[in-house]
DNA sequence: TTCTAGCACTCGATAGGGATGAGTGCTAAT
DNA sequence: ATTAGCACTCATCCCTATCGAGTGCTAGAA
């Protein structure tokens, strides 16, 4: 990006501009720009950079007699090449782990909190994708009668998630039974992630002694049933929705409408999510980079949270794309570690 | 409520003027009144109704030169004593009904499905209360070793929902341990809600014998414990909240900024929702009534929802006070009857 | 060259001032 | 008891004038 920004007082006038706008969200204005941010040269001065930047398509003017706006490519620039990520602070990072105290019982709640310190320490919104049910690893299976042709299966993943699915099947099974078919299933299927799970219970369903022997097929053939049902769907919490709607840019319903819309159908932002699953780090989309409809004028700062080498799920923040990144970007990555380091510690 | 409104014409004159807001979200004008409700009168004689009418606090003008507007007051009689439920149309039963296909395998499922189901056909938002653990009655309960001194329990009610905690102990316990304990336990406990199951468990813990049977005292702690974790606690699912958004009376950013805070804190509307919980039937808060802050804007229809003669929690929808209550009303009770009926059914 | 001072110009935001029209309350006639 | 007529109120809309922040450009200084 460095072909972009020649020279450093360039650099400094897109900064001081992005800053600026920022702090207020309207268009910065080259005598604010020349009065603070020290640069000691003249308003007149900062005009002609100012354009400069405008014919590079950093900055962009609303209406003739506007100040400056930064473009997506200019916090692209500011981001990438400008911007310092600093540490958070010890104290709010003592902050944000006394958030969790009590808190980190279930898996469950421990997300759910994760979205709520989010939002609140970013005032924006915070959101948290759970881990896929089937790259979590298996730890132990139950099946529960519930009547005479309905029984339950639950499935315990290692990281201390939960997932219950009903089935109805032909032949009325007794809860002796079932209580034999999981311990089977348990010695077998110790350490797999579920999808090595299912790949393994066909082969086992090939096996020909299975077919004669009534215990193992049964057993095999309702564990089957039960991670048949979307093993790939992933939740999503949401928290502090409200926090945009304090922003000044918003105050036009219509478009807040339409964001509010894109939080209600989940599936858009959480493929949006999935998509910075893999890379490391943290990840930010700005404004339109996301692609997703509806959410053009929002920016998303997410971060992957593991246990181990193992990739969970991810967590982050939308706001605004004016939102304050460099109070945020460090946010969502001490987030993303002090997650990952109380799954490991708890589960 | 009949004192209040005395004679035919005023009567018909107040329903005509809330049909009217409803349909329009602006104040009714005499002229339009007397125009269509084929009551045969002048404008004129319209407004002398209209002003006997605002005097009984029945309605309102926002301006010298306006129309009425019905008041909270208004809105409670006419719902009490002027409208007439009529059923659900055979067709709108079967869209209902459609709505669920294939998506109540699990408890959770229909509850969410049911919250978006409530919400389309209402146009508004809708929420369902899950019910509460400490009344739902007890199926079976499972203990997974998670590591040397942390362990999960499990406890599935009858209505086929599930319930873990995260449990830390002071020594090591073998799994095969684990599975003697909820062995002893799903024997005694069946058929107990939770709260008795608790009461259940202190009983025994009491018993003399218990102090010198290892394996029992240790059962009854561990389930204990899993049991102090927040019982009273309920879940709530909210869909289309956007709908809102929808309302033209709510183009107003600040008013709407409130309701949507009071969506994000859950713990506001499950105490208004759980207060409707013993009621039969349909219940109607209107506006102020709710008595809960920054809702004094919406009205809330709900209907509690059973399985045999338990009552096990609360859907309804929550709309501006300017609703269609005539359609929603009966939209709110049918799948109420709907639910108690899958569940019942299912589990 | 590079920077700065000065100046004319643009354009959104704000405030004031009719004009419009929906709707009322009151009075007098039916 | 009901209605027609009329004066009156008040929100809404639209037009205009003013204001001011900010620009672009040009000419002169460093």
């Amino acid at each position: 990006m460095e072909e972009f920004v020649r020279g450093e007082r360039s650099r400094q006038v897109l900064e001081a501009v992005i800053l600026e706008y920022i702090r207020n969200g309207v268009p910065a204005g080259s005598r604010a720009i020349a009065k603070r941010y020290g640069l000691n040269v003249s308003p007149a001065t900062v005009r002609n950079v100012m354009a400069d930047l405008e014919e590079l398509g950093l900055l962009y003017q609303p209406h003739t007699s506007a100040g400056r706006v930064p473009t997506e490519l200019g916090l692209r620039v500011y981001i990438d090449s400008i911007l310092k990520i600093q540490q958070l602070s010890v104290a709010d990072r003592a902050r944000i782990r006394q958030s969790y105290r009590g808190r980190v019982e279930r898996m469950e709640g421990l997300l759910k909190e994760t979205s709520r310190v989010l939002s609140s320490f970013s005032k924006q919104a915070g959101v948290v994708l759970t881990p896929r049910l089937s790259q979590t690893v298996f730890k132990r299976i139950e099946f529960v009668r519930m009547r005479s042709n309905v029984i339950m299966t639950i499935l315990v993943s290692q990281a201390g998630t939960v997932h219950n699915t009903i089935l109805g099947i032909e032949e009325p099974i007794s809860q002796e039974d079932l209580d034999k078919y999981s311990r089977y299933l348990n010695d077998m299927l110790q350490d797999l992630t579920l999808l090595q799970m299912k790949e393994r219970l066909l082969e086992e369903m090939k096996k020909e002694k299975v077919l004669f022997d009534r215990l193992v097929s049964k057993a095999l053939e309702l564990s089957q049933k039960a991670l048949q049902t979307n093993i790939e769907e992933s939740e999503l919490y949401i928290d502090g929705r409200t926090n945009l709607l304090d922003n000044p840019e918003f105050t036009d319903v219509e478009q807040m409408r339409r964001i509010f819309a894109a939080f209600e159908e989940k599936s858009r932002i959480i493929g949006l999510l999935d998509k910075s699953l893999a890379a490391g780090g943290v990840n930010i989309l700005i404004g339109s980079e996301s692609e997703v409809r509806d959410m053009e004028s929002v920016s998303l700062i997410t971060s992957a949270y593991t246990s181990g080498d193992e990739i969970l799920g991810t967590l982050g923040v939308i706001g605004p794309t004016r939102m304050d990144y460099s109070r945020i970007i460090p946010l969502v990555d001490y987030t993303a570690k002090l997650v990952s380091e109380m799954i490991e510690d708890v589960f």
